[in-house]
DNA sequence: GATGAATGAGGCTTCATTCAT
DNA sequence: TATGAATGAAGCCTCATTCAT
C-alpha cells in the first residue's frame, strides 16, 4: 500500500541502535533492576511509548542489548582467529581480540559478566538459549584450535574442552580485575601475563612435579 | 531487665543465623531484587517485623549474608595457607581450599560472583568497603606468598600483585564454569588442570618464546 | 477540487461501512474497552490515522456502530408493523421481526445489551440521547398498537406503556438466553413461547385469581 | 505462635465488607474499566496497598463484589420460594423477591446485568464458573417448581426449562427498564403486570388462536 | 487523503518499611 | 519482643490520539 520506504527503515534502524546504546550505558551503570525504562527513554530523548514501540518490554530491550554485543564479540573474535596462520597465533588472537573488545566495551562487560556468566538457578534464565549458543560457538572454535594444537604436539595432552574453558575463563578473569581496579595500566602487560601463564605457567621450569601429594591430605576437610 | 541476657542473647544469635541461612538460599535463587522480604520471613517462619528487628533493611540483610560467607571463606583459605609448609603448597592450598569452599557453597557462589565480582559503576556499590577489604586481605596473603616464591626463584619475576589477581580470578572463573555446566564431573580434574596450567602452562615445554611477535601485527584492529 | 466528488464520496461511504462492520465484530468480541483502535485499523486494513479521519475518536466510532444497527433495527421493525393488517398481526410482527433481527445480528445484540440496555449511572452515558430516542420511538409504536388493542377489547385494560415495555423486555430477555445458551434450537419454538405467554400466559386458563394475597405478607422483608 | 485473634479476624471481615460495598458503588457507577483501584481505595479510606492485601487484583475484587451479591440474591430468592405453600405462590415469590432485591440493589443490578447476563464471546469470561452455577441453581429451583406446576395441571405443557428461563429473563428485563426510566413509580404495578402477563397473558381470554398464520408470510425477509 | 511513528497520561500492581498492639 | 496490617512510592506498560510526511 505504501511504497517501500528505505528512509523510514533507515531511521528505524538508527533509532534502535541509538536506544540500544543508551540502554547499554544505563543498564551497565544501574543493573537490570536499577535501571528504569523512563530513564532510558529520557536519555535517548524519546517518549516512553516510543521505546516500547521498538522493544516489546524491558527484558526484551535488555536481551537485545546483550545479544547485539555478544554477537559482535563472537564475530570479531572468531573472525580474527580464522585468519591467523598458526595454532599459536590463533590462541594469541583469541586472547588479544577478546580482551581488547572487553576493554573497549567495559559497560557491556559488566552486563555480560553479571548475566551471561552468572546464571540464575531458576528456570527463568534471563538470557535466551540462542545467545548462549552463540557464545559457545566461540569457545568451540577455541576448543578446535587447541585440539589441533595437541595433535601438533604444541599443547599438553589435556582435555581440550577443559583447556579451552580455562583459557576463556582466564581472559574473563582478567577482564574482571580491570573492572575492579580503578587504575588500569597498559593493557599490554596483562595480555602478556595471560599469554605467558597460559602457555608456560607461572613457575620457573623444572622437572615434572608430584605436587598433589599434600592436597590429598586435605580431602577430608569441610 | 538484663537478667536473662545469656539465654536471650543465645536465642537471638540462633535466630540471626537461621534467617541468614534462609536468606542466602533465597537470594541465590532469585537474586537481590527477585527475592522479597516476605518470602524470606515466611521461609524462616518469622513475622516480617521480626526479620526487621534483626536486620536494618533488605540491603543490610543481604550484606550480612555475603559478609558472613566471605568471612568464612577468607578465614578458611587464609588459615589453610598459613599452615602449609612451602610456597608451592600454599598456592596449591589456596586453589584447593577456595574452590572446595565454592563447590560446597554453590548458592553463595552465585551471590558472591554477581555482586562481589561485578561491581556496579554507580556509587551505590551494594557491598560495603569493609567486606571488600576482608576479601582483599585474602588476595594479599596470596600476593605475599607469590612474592616470596619469586624471591625463592620458584616463580617467574612477574608483578606479584597481578599474578595473585590472575590466580584469584582464574579460580573464580573456573568456579563459574561449574555453575554453568550441569554435569559437574569429578572436581579433581579441574583442580589439577588449573594448578598445572598456573604453574607450568598449557604448552609443551620448549625454549623461551617470543610469542608476541605476531600479536604486534594485530595492534591496529578494533 | 470538488470535481471527483461522486466517486470520492462513494468510496468514502464504502470505507466507512467497511470500518463499521469490522469495528462491530471486534467491539462485540472484546467490549468497548477491550477493543483497541489499532486492532480495528489492522483488521480493516487501514492505517490508524485513516480510521481517525473517518471517525472523531473511539467513542465516536463505537456510537456509530451502535447507531447504525439500532437505526436498522428500528426501521425494520417499525416498517413491518406498519404494514400489518391488525393489532394482533402488528404485535406478532414486532416479536418476529425484532427477534429475527437479533438472531441475525448476534454480535450487535451483545453490544446492544451491554451498553444500550445497561446504562451507566454516570453522566458519561456512552450512548447519545439521539439513539435512545430512536429506540424509544419503536417502543412507542408498540405502545400505540397495544393502546389500540385495548380500545378494541383485544387486550386487558392495563397501562399500555407498561405492557409495551413488558413485551419489549420479554423479547430482549429471550434474545439474552440465546446469547447464553450455546445450542440455539429452532427459533420458531422460542417465538411461539413468547407469543403464547404474552397473549395467553403460562397458566391454564381458570377464573380470575386473587393471587396477591400471599405477596402482601412479604412486604416487610429485606 | 500468635494467639488465635478473633478481633483481628473480625476487623478483617469488616474491612473486606467495607471495601466490597465501596467497590460495588464505584463499579456500578463507572463500570469495570472506568473504575480505578485508587478511587476505590480512596473512597474506602484505605491505602492502595491495603486493598490489594484483601483482594488479589482488580478482577478479583470485582468478582467478589458480584459473587457476594449473587449469593445473597440466590439465597434470598431460593429461601423465599422454599417456604411458599403452593406452586403458584412459589412462582409469585420468585418474581416478587427477585425484583425487590434488584430494586434494593440497583447498583448491583447494573453490574449483574452487564456481566452475568451479557457474556463476552471471548474465553475470558469475567465471571467464574462457580458463580454461574450458583445462579443456575436458582433457575433450576424455578424450573422444578414449574415442572411440578405442569404436573398439577396449573401450567401449560411447555418445556419447563424454557419457561423458567423466560420468566427469569423477563424479570431481568423488567428490572432493566427500571434502570432506564428515571421515574420509578410504585413497583407494585410492574410486579402485578409481570405476574398477570406470565400467568394469564395480556389478551382478553378467548378461544385458542392460530395466530401464526400471518407470521409464515414473513419468513422470506431478512 | 493516507500513513504510522511518536507521544505521554494514567492504570495496575508490587513490595520495602513502619508501627500500633 | 514479636507480629502482620497498613502504607504509598515507584515502576512497567498500554493505547488513544496527534501530526509531519
Amino acid at each position: 500500500m505504501a511504497k517501500f520506504t528505505p528512509r523510514r527503515e533507515r531511521e528505524r534502524q538508527e533509532h534502535i541502535r541509538h536506544i540500544l546504546n543508551v540502554a547499554e550505558a544505563i543498564f551497565a551503570r544501574k543493573g537490570f533492576f536499577g535501571a528504569t525504562m523512563r530513564q532510558i527513554a529520557l536519555k535517548a530523548e524519546f517518549a516512553l511509548g516510543t521505546v516500547y514501540s521498538y522493544f516489546r518490554d524491558k527484558k526484551g530491550l535488555y536481551e537485545k542489548v546483550i545479544e547485539t554485543k555478544v554477537n559482535e564479540l563472537v564475530d570479531v573474535v572468531t573472525g580474527e582467529m580464522t585468519s591467523a596462520p598458526s595454532v599459536r597465533a590463533q590462541v594469541e588472537r583469541f586472547i588479544y581480540t577478546k580482551m581488547t573488545f572487553f576493554l573497549e566495551n567495559l559497560a557491556f562487560l559488566r552486563l555480560y559478566l553479571a548475566d551471561v556468566d552468572v546464571p540464575r538457578l531458576d528456570a527463568e534464565h534471563i538470557l535466551p538459549k540462542k545467545l548462549r549458543e552463540k557464545y559457545n560457538s566461540m569457545v568451540r572454535t577455541l576448543t578446535d584450535t587447541i585440539e589441533q594444537g595437541i595433535r601438533q604436539g604444541i599443547f599438553k595432552s589435556m582435555n581440550p574442552k577443559v583447556l579451552a574453558r580455562t583459557l576463556d575463563s582466564l581472559t574473563n578473569a582478567l577482564a574482571l580485575s580491570w573492572l575492579r581496579s580503578q587504575e588500569r595500566g597498559p593493557i599490554e602487560n596483562d595480555l602478556r601475563i595471560v599469554t605467558e601463564v597460559f602457555f608456560n605457567g607461572a613457575a620457573i621450569h623444572q622437572k615434572p612435579t608430584q605436587h598433589y601429594d599434600n592436597i590429598k591430605e586435605l580431602d577430608n576437610e569441610s
